[in-house]
DNA sequence: CCCGGAACCTGAAGGC
DNA sequence: TGCCTTCAGGTTCCGG
């Protein structure tokens, strides 16, 4: 699932495509994925612009325009964009034909993906948290985010408006990092451990964006490819494999309704 | 403000 | 084989 180094990658990926190229047209086939304006407007407002920038900001993906406006993508849970096949892939939802030719096809099967075209993206990127790989995500800032929080870790780091990026796999690989166990209360960590989390956290993704993200299910990068970061994962749906420490069984247990795997020796709990 | 659960969606996989 | 249930998980909304 696209979470933080899934659309940096598809950022860096898509950037020669389309930068300094001109928007001919978008076709909708599902107009429930656009969130704003009305699709009246939204064609009118997007064709003959001019893609002057593209940018990622937690697991949004903004394509900057001459117009002053900015079109705003969120591929969800099953999104991804293709760049230019002959035929559309299957579970094509919209397509952004540009004037060079390159058509890129937003498909998502699951139909949870979302289009925005907005004049000002800070309505959209105001609610976020830090960008964790941004130099001013300190361990004080983490330190910060976790005082008073009595949720489990786990759901804290899913919390996008105190750190903006992170999802189920990434949040799961990075407790393994730091030998954290997902459900210990947030507040509950000591100095040390929120330094080992936020060297864990930065490690965890960075590592992931060099290896172009992780294809579990149905992220593909725009030429089509996968992603490597899965094949590196210590427990993010490794249930039963043997954990490379300890070669106990990693064990899956539902926090807040998502699938959280971790070591029970390594990341040991009070329960 | 903080926390937890449901809803949004559909396809894949597993059980019987 | 085929039907049914469960799982997948990012975000938003709602109730306590």
């Amino acid at each position: 699932m696209p979470e933080l180094p899934e659309v940096e990658t598809i950022k860096n990926e898509l950037a020669t495509h389309v930068i300094g190229h001109i928007i001919t047209g978008v076709t909708l086939f599902w107009d429930r994925m656009l969130r704003q304006p009305s699709p009246k407007q939204f064609y009118h407002c997007i064709s003959g612009k001019k893609i002057t920038e593209l940018t990622r900001r937690g697991k949004y993906l903004i394509f900057r325009l001459d117009s002053g406006n900015s079109l705003v993508i969120h591929l969800k849970m099953s999104g991804s964009l293709i760049l230019d096949t002959d035929m559309p892939p299957e579970y094509t939802r919209a397509v952004i034909h540009l004037d060079n030719g390159v058509n890129i096809f937003f498909c998502d099967p699951r139909k949870f993906g979302r289009i925005s075209l907005v004049t000002d993206v800070g309505n959209i990127t105001e609610k976020l948290g830090p960008e964790p790989l941004e130099a001013n995500f300190t361990v004080e800032m983490l330190a910060e985010k976790l005082e008073k929080r009595k949720a489990p870790l786990k759901a804290v780091l899913l919390n996008q408006a105190l750190i903006a990026g992170i999802g189920n796999m990434y949040a799961d690989e990075a407790l393994f990092a730091a030998r954290i166990n997902p459900l210990r209360p947030a507040y509950s960590l000591s100095q040390d451990e929120i330094k080992h989390l936020h060297y864990a956290i930065r490690k965890v993704l960075k590592d992931a964006i060099k290896s172009k993200g992780a294809s579990v299910s149905t992220y593909f990068r725009p030429g089509g490819e996968m992603g490597s970061a899965h094949s590196h994962f210590k427990v993010a749906h490794q249930k039963g494999k043997l954990c490379s420490i300890c070669s106990n069984p990693i064990e899956r247990i539902p926090i807040r309704q998502r699938g959280s795997y971790y070591c029970p020796v390594c990341q040991p709990g009070k329960d």
